[in-house]
DNA sequence: ACATAATGATACTATCGTAGTATCATAATA
DNA sequence: TATTATGATACTACGATAGTATCATTATGT
């Protein structure tokens, strides 16, 4: 299972190789080399973190990327959001309806306690949380 | 996100009506009919419980299955083993390779601690107790 | 004995989400 | 005005989930 998938994970990387950089613009480009991720891929991220309204983009000869928002307010939960929809341990749909016994159901309430937990895990893990050792 | 597959779920769903069926034999056609899940991957499911010691099966004329455990040792962190293998909330895999900064993040121990909650939740949940109300 | 009704084992298939690629448009800079 | 960056969007490959299909085996009732 992942909780967090390939597109939420570079997001991270990216966010936080841009943090380290301060105000400075960076472009992908310079992202790429440092955290070997593919290109392609790495800008369709970007560019969504950018109508999000995380990241502030510069177009053109000498453009990029540089956080709109302050690290100590970007949270992991906001991110998985983005690229994910809204965190759920459980799905509990059934052939696109919701299971019928989703009322009555025990296991849905125990597995809701704990998505709650989870949730409120990664909505207070900041990116600015991250930086203070390894990536 | 699934925490739980389908073919784990219908193994709980399943579990709990025979373990409501006391000691009686209770045949796939039987289950199906309270159930309402396809037959022949329910027998499927069936057949690995019963590989795995969790279910006794009869062959034959009346036959079907019974309780091989009592449920109360019958645990929903066993059966997503069974069927999804270990529970894990993230693989950190990359490439088939184990993430190479698996060591230094934060994020990874972050996850790792959420993990082991929602294991040891899952690893107490047992059928008898998920029989005390609805299914 | 034997037809029948159940499970055992295993191979195959369809669908969907993830993880990308590819391409053209747009904008800023030197 | 050529170049180099992002913006937008359509397309594709792969793997996991969720099944189906089929043949073998075994127990039961008559």
């Amino acid at each position: 299972m992942n909780l967090i998938t390939r597109n939420t994970d570079y997001a991270i990387r990216a966010l936080c190789c841009i943090a380290k950089n301060n105000e400075d613009i960076v472009s992908v480009k310079e992202l790429v080399e440092d955290l070997k991720m593919p290109g392609p891929f790495l800008r369709k991220i970007l560019q969504e973190l950018s109508r999000k309204g995380i990241l502030r983009s510069y177009k053109g000869k000498n453009g990029g990327f540089v956080l709109a928002t302050r690290p100590e307010k970007i949270y992991v939960g906001e991110l998985i959001e983005i690229f994910q929809g809204p965190i759920k341990l459980q799905e509990h749909t059934f052939r696109k309806k919701i299971c019928p016994e989703i009322k009555s159901c025990i296991l849905k309430k125990k597995i809701d306690v704990m998505e709650k937990y989870t949730i409120s895990e990664l909505n207070s893990l900041s990116i600015a949380s991250l930086l203070k050792t390894g990536s």
